[in-house]
DNA sequence: TCTGGGGTCCTAGGACCC
DNA sequence: TCTGGGGTCCTAGGACCC
C-alpha cells in the first residue's frame, strides 16, 4: 500500500528579482536596463540587482553603483523599494506552499519544494515545475528558474543552469556526472578564498577535486571545509538546507555617506542602531544577553567587539549604553568611521525562563513600557513615537541629502 | 571601480571546571 | 607540583551567501 517515494527536490529563484518587479510595476522600464540600488549620485551605494538588459553592460550585484553608472549612464536607476519586494515575495511563497506542504524559504528571492510524492496531484516533475511557472507568471509577471533533483544540494545548483524562465532536471543516479561538468566557481560554497586556495593546491576543475581524498581536503582545508568540498563534489544528500539555526543573531548596521568622527554623531548613531534591533527583539519575542559591535574604518578595516553579561539586553537605553561602553574599548582614535553596525547573538525565545533576580525591577518596566509603544507603533503606522534626537537626526540627514557635501569636509 | 545590509557557520585561543 | 585531557563558554576574525 504505501509506496516509498523517491525524494525529489525543487530549487526555485526568481530571476533578478528586485529588477523584474520594477519591471513589471512600472511597465516603461520594461526591456530596458533597470538597476536597483540607488541612483546616480548616491555615495557609497552598490547594484542590488540589475536587470537583463543592464547585465550585457557588465554591470553585476554588489558592484559599486558609481561603476555602473559609467557602464550604463542611459540606464534607470532605482533605490530599493524592500517593502515591495517583500510582499511580491511572500505572495509567491503562498503559491509555492500550494504545490507542497514543506517549503523552505531560503531568502528573499529563492525557495527550496520537497516535491516528493507530490506527482499524483501535480504531475511528474518537469510538468509541475512548468504548472508553478504558469502560476507565478500569471500572478506576478515574473519569471523563475527552477532545479530538480533528488537531493536539495544539487536542485539548488541545477536552478542556477538554465537562467533566466529556465527549467534543469538532474535525473537521479547522475548527480555526480553534474557536479563533475561544474566550473569550480559554480559550485555553492566555493567563494574567492576558497577558489584561490584550491588553485594553489592544483585542483582546477571539479574532476579534479573529486578525485581528492576526504582525509587529504581535511587536511588542507580543516575538516568541516574539507568534508564539505569532498560532499559537494559528489552532489551528496549530506550538504542539507532549512535547518535551524545553531545560534541566532539580529543585527542592523550602516554606512555613512560621509566618515564619523564626531562623537554626537557617533552615539545618535548607536542610539538609532539600537532602537532597530530592539524593535526586531521585541517583535520576534525574543531576547539576548550577547551585544556585539561593528566598525568599519575609513580604510575598510573591519573590527568587532562583542560582550556577554548575565543579564538579557532589555530596551534601547539599555543597549545604547552597552554599545558606548564597548565602543570607548575598541575604537581608535580619532579615525574615521565609515561603518557602525549593532547586533545581538545567541537570539533566544523571550519565553523561556530567567532568574528572576537578574531582571531588575526598573529595567524590566522600561522594557515594558517599550513593548507596548512598539506594539502601538505596528497596529497604527503612521504613530511615530521616537526619541527626540533621533527626529533631529533624521531632520539633519534630510538636510544633508539636499545640500551639498561641503560641510561635512575637512573646512566643515 | 572603491566597495550595502542581513545573515550563518567555522576556527583558534583563552578561561574555567572536573 | 611543574603537569593530562575533556567539556563548555566566550571572543575576534574570516569565509560565504543572497
Amino acid at each position: 500500500m504505501n509506496r516509498i517515494y523517491e525524494p525529489v527536490f525543487f530549487h526555485i529563484d526568481l530571476d533578478a528579482f528586485f529588477a523584474s518587479v520594477e519591471q513589471h510595476d512600472h511597465p516603461e522600464y520594461r526591456s530596458k536596463p533597470v538597476i536597483v540600488g540607488g541612483i546616480p549620485g548616491d555615495r557609497r551605494a552598490v547594484v542590488s540587482t540589475a536587470s537583463y538588459e543592464a547585465r550585457k553592460y557588465g554591470i553585476h550585484s554588489a558592484m559599486p553603483l558609481s561603476r555602473a553608472v559609467e557602464l550604463c549612464p542611459g540606464g534607470i536607476f532605482l533605490r530599493s523599494n524592500h517593502r515591495r519586494y517583500s510582499e511580491v515575495s511572500h505572495q509567491i511563497m503562498e503559491i509555492f506552499s500550494e504545490f507542497s506542504p514543506s517549503v523552505i524559504r531560503m531568502s528573499i528571492d529563492e525557495a527550496f519544494i520537497d516535491a516528493t510524492g507530490t506527482e499524483r496531484l501535480f504531475g511528474p516533475p518537469l510538468e509541475a515545475a512548468q504548472k508553478i511557472k504558469r502560476r507565478i507568471r500569471e500572478e506576478t509577471g515574473l519569471t523563475v528558474s527552477i532545479g530538480i533533483a533528488g537531493t536539495m544540494y544539487v536542485a539548488k545548483i541545477a536552478s542556477g543552469y538554465k537562467k533566466p524562465d529556465g527549467i534543469t532536471i538532474v535525473p537521479k543516479g547522475a548527480e555526480e556526472e553534474f557536479m563533475l561538468s561544474l566550473p569550480l566557481e559554480k559550485i555553492w560554497g566555493i567563494g574567492e578564498k576558497t577558489l584561490d586556495r584550491l588553485k594553489k593546491a592544483g585542483i582546477f576543475t571539479a574532476k579534479e577535486l573529486h578525485e581528492k581524498s576526504l582525509n587529504l581536503l581535511a587536511a588542507l582545508f580543516g575538516e568541516s571545509t574539507g568534508r564539505f568540498l569532498y560532499n559537494a563534489v559528489r552532489g551528496s544528500k549530506e550538504i542539507v538546507f532549512g535547518e535551524e539555526a545553531k545560534n541566532r543573531s539580529i543585527s542592523a548596521e550602516r554606512t555613512y555617506r560621509f566618515d564619523l568622527t564626531d562623537r554626537y554623531d557617533i552615539e545618535t548613531a548607536f542610539m538609532e542602531l539600537s532602537e532597530q534591533v530592539i524593535w526586531r527583539l521585541h517583535k520576534e519575542n525574543a531576547r539576548s544577553r550577547t551585544v556585539v559591535l561593528k566598525i568599519r574604518y575609513d580604510d575598510f578595516r573591519t573590527v568587532t567587539v562583542q560582550e556577554s553579561s548575565d543579564v538579557p539586553v532589555t530596551n534601547t537605553d539599555d543597549l545604547f549604553e552597552r554599545c558606548k561602553q564597548l565602543f570607548s574599548k575598541k575604537y581608535e582614535s580619532p579615525r574615521g568611521i565609515r561603518l557602525l553596525g549593532v547586533g545581538v547573538s545567541n537570539v533566544e525565545d523571550a519565553d523561556t525562563p530567567v532568574q528572576a533576580e537578574l531582571f531588575e525591577s526598573g529595567s524590566a518596566k522600561k522594557a515594558r513600557l517599550e513593548k507596548a509603544i512598539f506594539d502601538m507603533e505596528r497596529k497604527n503606522q503612521s504613530l511615530k513615537i521616537r526619541k527626540a534626537r533621533l527626529l533631529a537626526s533624521s531632520r539633519s540627514a534630510t538636510e544633508e541629502e539636499q545640500n551639498s557635501p561641503s560641510h561635512h569636509g575637512l573646512n566643515g
